[in-house]
DNA sequence: GCCGTTTTCGGCCCGACTGTTTTCAGTCG
């Protein structure tokens, strides 16, 4: 699941629109091979697509000055149709073009080894128009008897059509990260590997990634193939070459791995890393200095000067005149203006971390004991803990009312008190935003609390105000310290709430209210992009683990990944303050409030 | 369909891998 992206600002409309029109260049590309036209017209599509994505002007200025047909790979043809859909939104050309072919042919490019050619072949010769009629046609053993098709082929694309939901399904960060940790580790342990790490979106931290990509620097590949592809966890081998193999593991993650001389490593684990948003302004910024940069090295295009040996990220960075940059900013947005002549950020650490808030004990739903949790924390290293239970609104959470706070409550201040107590314990509540705005519990028994939790757990009836404004309700009760996972949203699972963030955050920057971060990694919310914006307005946040047991305190990683991603530094983030200025913190906000 | 000329035609790209080939076409990232 891709969350929507950021909406609200012209730009992101703007590229949003030129992002369709780049789709729609490469689909036409794929309907006239299809159609058997001249490859090197198809090709001219793709490549204006490809020219169109690293284009650093704005579409829309070169439209009204007429100046599309000057960039280099797009011509007259293509100027006049790009400018046709930027203007008018349309173009009967490709409505043409896509109807006369049968509609959901081209889903047949889902599956792995069906391209343009191969889907033609089984149009033409078997009039097949969907995945449903080439899976058949494969059980029947028809594929085979097409020239260019043999058994294998028909093998693996029957293969390809079964397994396609397991294939094509995207895996939790926190998963992935599991099973790829463990085989970087090892990887790295083989005599012949010099270096090796992990890339892609797994590197980067995404929310969720599609497949993991390993690569390791050496000068023997061989052997480390042999070793990749004949792991226990590995279910099946797709590919395997000399330099490079795919497979697929048990649970049906992908994996990848590459293998490159020393001297082309930082360069491949650049690329390989991406995103391709990023590594295509780190392209065009190359040229602009006169080298053409690729996975394979840097190569003198306008200039005489050879770069020197290039054998780290930050030397690559280096060379092109900006700072390291971190894996986790490298999303394609502005991050190389952003930081042009600027240090590496600071960003947060899982060190950083001296506490978490929000937490559970098996007072409401949680699977520890207040004491277990408390020990739990005090082993990790951290200075304070806060408890924050269910309210009785989440009856299926067995929430606490009243008096059941209060009773807790007092057993927090017993802890604290007492001879063997291993860590602070702050008292706190995980409360219920009821359906008009309202909180679950009375003000006179929050005001009992160190901190307030302000969550949703229920989406609103259609009578009531929008979740927007349920929040922002919440938000302006002054006894509520922080929200917490402001969308809902559980990843791969439900979609989150229809919420205005912009208005949120603009609530929480009036209030004074502190935005959670939840690291629960179902959840990682609010989300890592709204952070700019939440950063901007003063916004903080809370790193929190929504531990519901003692192993879940190791989430916190989780929420440090989409707090760097938001380019949080340390003190933007309360849970960094140790537990003198974090008393002081809640105590300030309860008698401000 | 684009580009760049030795300027109105002729060439066009990116390397690795697989499978169907018997020297290479198609797919993929």
């Amino acid at each position: 699941m891709e969350l929507p992206l950021v909406v609200g600002l012209r730009e992101d409309e703007r590229m949003a629109t030129k992002n369709e029109i780049i789709g729609i260049l490469e689909e036409i590309g794929v309907i006239l091979e299809i159609k058997g036209e001249n490859p090197f017209k198809t090709r001219a599509y793709i490549n204006a697509a490809r020219t169109l994505e690293g284009l650093e002007e704005d579409l829309q200025t070169l439209v009204e000055e007429e100046r599309l047909d000057k960039v280099k790979g797009i011509g007259k043809a293509i100027a006049e149709k790009i400018s046709r859909l930027v203007t008018e939104g349309e173009l009967p050309y490709y409505t043409d073009l896509k109807a006369s072919i049968p509609h959901g042919l081209l889903n047949l490019l889902d599956i792995p080894g069906m391209g343009p050619k191969k889907i033609k072949a089984v149009y033409k010769n078997l009039n097949i128009h969907s995945i449903e009629e080439l899976k058949l046609a494969c059980e029947k053993g028809k594929l085979q008897t097409l020239d260019g098709f043999g058994k294998k082929t028909e093998e693996k694309i029957l293969k390809g059509i079964e397994n396609r939901e397991a294939y094509m399904a995207r895996h939790l960060w926190w998963d992935a990260h599991e099973i790829a940790e463990p085989l970087v580790t090892a990887l790295r342990e083989l005599p012949e590997v010099e270096k090796a790490e992990i890339a892609g979106s797994l590197r980067r931290k995404k929310e969720t990634v599609g497949d993991l990509d390993f690569l390791a620097s050496s000068l023997s590949p061989a052997p480390i193939m042999e070793w990749f592809t004949s792991r226990p966890e590995v279910q099946e081998v797709t590919a395997k070459g000399e330099t490079k193999a795919s497979v697929r593991l048990t649970g049906g993650l992908q994996a990848d791995l590459r293998v490159v001389p020393p001297e082309q490593y930082a360069f491949a684990l650049h690329h390989f890393t991406g995103s391709k948003e990023h590594n295509v302004a780190l392209r065009s910024r190359s040229l602009q200095r006169g080298y053409s940069l690729s996975e394979w090295g840097l190569k003198a295009e306008k200039t005489e000067e050879i770069p020197k040996d290039i054998l780290t990220e930050k030397a690559l960075f280096d060379f092109l005149k900006l700072p390291f940059i971190p894996p986790e900013l490298r999303e394609g947005r502005e991050e190389l203006e952003r930081l042009e002549g600027k240090k590496t950020p600071e960003l947060i650490s899982n060190t950083d971390l001296k506490g978490v808030f929000h937490n559970h004990t098996k007072a409401s739903d949680g699977k520890s004991s207040l004491k277990e949790m408390a020990h739990a924390a005090a082993q990790i290293g951290w200075e304070y803990l806060g408890i924050s239970d269910h309210s009785k609104a989440s009856f299926q959470a067995n929430g606490l009312n009243e008096k059941e706070l209060i009773n807790q409550i007092q057993e927090i201040k017993d802890y604290n008190a007492s001879a063997d107590r291993e860590i602070h314990l702050f008292a706190g509540i995980e409360c219920d935003i009821l359906s008009d705005g309202s909180l679950d519990l009375s003000d006179e028994v929050l005001a009992e609390c160190d901190y307030v939790i302000a969550a949703v757990h229920a989406r609103s009836g259609q009578k009531g105000p929008d979740e927007t404004s349920r929040l922002i309700a919440a938000m302006e009760n002054p006894l509520v310290t922080m929200i917490a996972h402001p969308t809902g949203r559980l990843l791969l699972q439900r979609e989150p709430y229809e919420l205005d963030h912009r208005k949120i955050i603009d609530a929480a920057a009036a209030n004074g209210v502190v935005i959670e971060i939840n690291s629960h990694p179902r959840r990682l919310d609010m989300d890592w992009r709204w952070w700019r914006y939440a950063r901007e307005k003063g916004v903080r946040a809370s790193i929190n683990p929504d531990a519901h047991h003692t192993d879940h305190f190791a989430y916190t990683l989780a929420g440090v990944n989409i707090a760097r991603k938001g380019w949080l530094q340390p003190e933007e983030v309360i849970n960094t303050m140790n537990l003198k200025a974090v008393r002081e913190f809640l105590r300030k906000r309860k008698s401000d409030g």
